[in-house]
DNA sequence: GTCTATAGCATGATAGAC
DNA sequence: GTCTATCATGCTATAGAC
């Protein structure tokens, strides 16, 4: 063949995760499969080579978009112990609010989600129960404040974005990362 | 004429209120126009009559939706006490996560709206900006607790959406009414 | 103001050459 | 595995009849 034994996992690899940063920024519903496939250098026709359809790449891009967020917020054994205010901070940074194509998936795709399917939303939900069950230990046992400051720093995000105004961009981040200081310590 | 001097205000009217449910449910760019009037049981061709593009229904539908919002959050100087802490109730309601074509906008469409035009967001932000000082107010001034307090609810409906079970479905909505709470008299 | 018809384009997906 | 070509359908938007 004239193609190389790891090439077609390569060409996947590559497409997803040029997809997450597409979907991120634009929608995934909004974003046609020739855009996806020429984002990476190749035409539509290929795209069925690796998936199926549309939505099975959903299911991939997805599932890498958690694989990735647990792996930096829930963080190893060896973390410092205040990791989770150092996620919190660099959650709720203006590069976030500004990038979302390099964001947490739940504040741009967290709606197209919902309307997912069952199986895509099982591993959502496996994946945060992850995460939330991770940083109940670093918090003392406490389980509603892993929620609550998940929601928060979702939540802050979503409202961030929606400004039109920098001031106002700031000050819902500024408040946002007092609620949960407070929230953390207290 | 063969229609009544209200009827195309009323027609307007009903295209708006239809619309805004439906892209709430299931996503405005995901939704044809054709979709859009057959729903109040109209054809395509018409909807040009009322908007010169999809884009301005968008617009007057996110107008129409914040304007709600802030009606429903924000209430009368009549209001209870209590008005607060009866909104944060009904805002973590399994409803309100089950229900999103009646629900808040920013949980739904905050993705898009946070694409769309400047003009949108503006109007979106002054909204936001109204709701927030109106809730400060009813916290002895605490400006950080009023925006802290939406996002937890906003995260909070975008997270119980995104899982699949029933059971982490409420844990999250638990555990953000009892984050609330501590926070609205802490 | 609403209809049907249609332009013009984009979409998701398939077929066959290389 | 990727290409080009294509099918069938969907889309936004317009034109003209009623």
């Amino acid at each position: 063949m004239r193609y190389s034994a790891t090439h077609k996992q390569e060409t996947r690899d590559k497409l997803i995760d040029s997809s997450r940063a597409i979907a991120k920024k634009g929608g995934f519903d909004s974003t046609g499969v020739d855009a996806l496939m020429s984002a990476i250098g190749l035409t539509g026709g290929a795209f069925y080579s690796h998936f199926g359809s549309k939505g099975e790449l959903f299911a991939a891009l997805v599932e890498r978009e958690i694989d990735n967020s647990n792996e930096m917020l829930a963080g190893g054994p060896d973390s410092p112990p205040d990791h989770v205010a150092k996620c919190l901070r660099s959650y709720l940074s203006t590069f976030h609010v500004l990038h979302p194509e390099a964001g947490c998936a739940l504040t741009t795709l967290g709606p197209e989600i919902a309307r997912s399917t069952p199986q895509v939303r099982a591993k959502v939900e496996k994946s945060m129960k992850k995460m939330q069950k991770n940083w109940t230990e670093r918090l003392d046992g406490d389980s509603d404040k892993a929620w609550g400051l998940l929601a928060q720093c979702i939540g802050a995000i979503v409202m961030a974005r929606v400004v039109e105004s920098e001031r106002t961009r700031q000050e819902i981040l500024a408040s946002s990362r007092r609620v949960v200081e407070k929230m953390h310590r207290g």
